[in-house]
DNA sequence: ATCATTATTCCATTTTCCGTAACAATCTTC
DNA sequence: GAAGATTGTTACGGAAAATGGAATAATGAT
């Protein structure tokens, strides 16, 4: 069987919640897309989705597997990319997209480098927390924070962990007390930000591994962290923000981490990119960049 | 066309440096294996071996091409099995092999957490800077330190970067002198691990990218990093350690860390377990922790 | 209870893949 | 330098697998 192409009809039917609308999407017959799913399960010993003629859930094994089986896709599309690409030195425009906080925190700190090391590229960096689309803005490289990104005619690099701290100021705390376990924030006033695709369902783990899904009801959200930042600075709510943003407030004491022993997990900085067969070099050094840079700081870390 | 097949048959040719032999090692015909060469450099529309009845060798893409198809099918092997992994809970007997001076400096660390976390799990720790074979062994999880290491019938998990570091005492470069450039090392006395793959060459890159093979004698080898450091630090020859064995010694001033504008890259820690249909779960719930405390190093450093 | 929608299965057809065998190319050895 | 052995490539016939269309079964909404 064609593993690939199992999971690639897979994950359309996951993203499509049905077997016709995947099979519209990929341009094939139901039968295909039927068989290929019962092949692969056949082939796991496994079943990936709870199926009857209305309804479509995934298993938990399914689960499991469409997040590997969507990173593999991505992760072959890139070798591909890589593998046809042109071998001309990098040059010419390259348009870098990012979220406006992490653009002024981070990114900043990391163009110079590049820029040093290319000196024949021109960048055109445009912060937005708006959610690009690469192809019909003539975006070369976005960088984005969250969980896996969907990976349709899209490549997405996962360069760097990104650690997800829940706090609030002193004054909140004061206030409304201070949630000691994660059902407890259902009763609080919580921030949330706009894409995040665990918009109002908040997953975290304990120390253990165990795992609990709270449900919050954002009196605010926001598409920038900043923002929420300030929201909760003033006392208004809890945040959950990245820790790169909300850091500089913790260490000044103008916000507290809470729920400490619980975190999120699967949160990433990604680099997303245009599945083309040809990677221009410019895309290709931009990567290598930015995983080089963000990797240098997991290596200080293991040294110590 | 199998995309993973086709992956498969060319990354046994490369190990194999041949394609009967590889076909061999697959149990196929060399037709099939010319074929499937052929058609994947066709869909990659790029070369990816130069071939001669005689030798044979990978073009700068073909290399590129065989590392991530090395990746990859080791992330689908890990999928299969995860999929497939026992819903039973973890319990039994986990035997875990280790590099000796990783295995005393690192690991000891991390297990009281993973003991804590799992109770009914019993644990057999072996260190050993010997290269255990899993299956014939017995063991269940065996990690190793070094460039991402041949994925026959094999599951390898990178974990965390590793950085490399050249140092050498400071009596020994009183006498000797300090190499300026990579190619000084050549009149240099070296010492060497044993197991590692770049045996008598090292491959640095400076702050540019730009790459340098230097070909090195050394005058000692070893299985065991300490033995090599412990000659360093007499003053013996220079020796390329990873960080967290010679770190110490640089704090102290034993040891003098040189050519700091060149490192040696692809250089992580690896956990290594055998490919079966059903992952056991003692073995995922490892894994899965290792990664964990692997990675919170990472997030730390993010949040600075 | 009916109906529309959805997933599965059957069937004939097409496509792909495989192994054997002949062929071409290259390095070794005498 | 020629013979020989080994290696990679190509052609051919047969086997296996995938495909689309249509029939069938199952489910939830009206």
């Amino acid at each position: 069987m064609d593993l690939i192409r199992a999971m690639q009809v897979y994950v359309a039917v996951v993203e499509a919640r049905s077997l016709v609308a995947a099979a519209a999407k990929l341009d094939t017959s139901n039968a295909a897309v039927s068989r290929h799913v019962a092949a692969l399960e056949d082939h796991l010993s496994t079943r990936l989705l709870n199926r009857t003629t209305r309804r479509l859930s995934m298993t938990d094994a399914g689960q499991q597997f469409f997040g590997r089986a969507q990173q593999i896709l991505s992760d072959v599309a890139e070798a591909e990319a890589i593998a046809g690409e042109s071998a001309t030195s990098p040059s010419g425009l390259l348009r870098i997209s990012a979220p406006l906080s992490f653009g002024i925190i981070r990114l900043s700190k990391w163009l110079p480098g590049f820029i040093v090391r290319h000196p024949d590229l021109r960048l055109d960096v445009d912060l937005t927390d708006r959610m690009v689309d690469l192809a019909t803005e003539g975006v070369d490289v976005a960088l984005r924070i969250g969980l896996q990104p969907a990976t349709t005619n899209v490549i997405s690099r996962r360069l760097a962990p990104v650690a997800m701290v829940i706090c609030a100021s002193p004054d909140y705390l004061k206030r409304h007390g201070c949630p000691a376990v994660p059902s407890d924030l259902t009763h609080h006033q919580t921030l949330s930000y706009s894409y995040l695709s665990t918009g109002e369902s908040w997953n975290l783990v304990d120390r253990q591994g165990q795992a609990t899904s709270v449900r919050v009801s954002p009196i605010v959200r926001a598409n920038n962290g900043d923002v929420l930042r300030e929201l909760a600075v003033q006392g208004l709510a809890i945040v959950l923000g990245p820790s790169f943003i909300v850091d500089d407030d913790i260490a000044t004491g103008r916000l507290v981490p809470i729920l400490e022993g619980w975190s999120m997990t699967g949160f990433s900085l990604y680099a997303i990119y245009l599945s083309r067969k040809f990677l221009p070099a410019k895309v290709r050094v931009f990567i290598n960049y930015l995983e080089e840079v963000s990797r240098v700081q997991s290596q200080e870390s293991l040294k110590s």
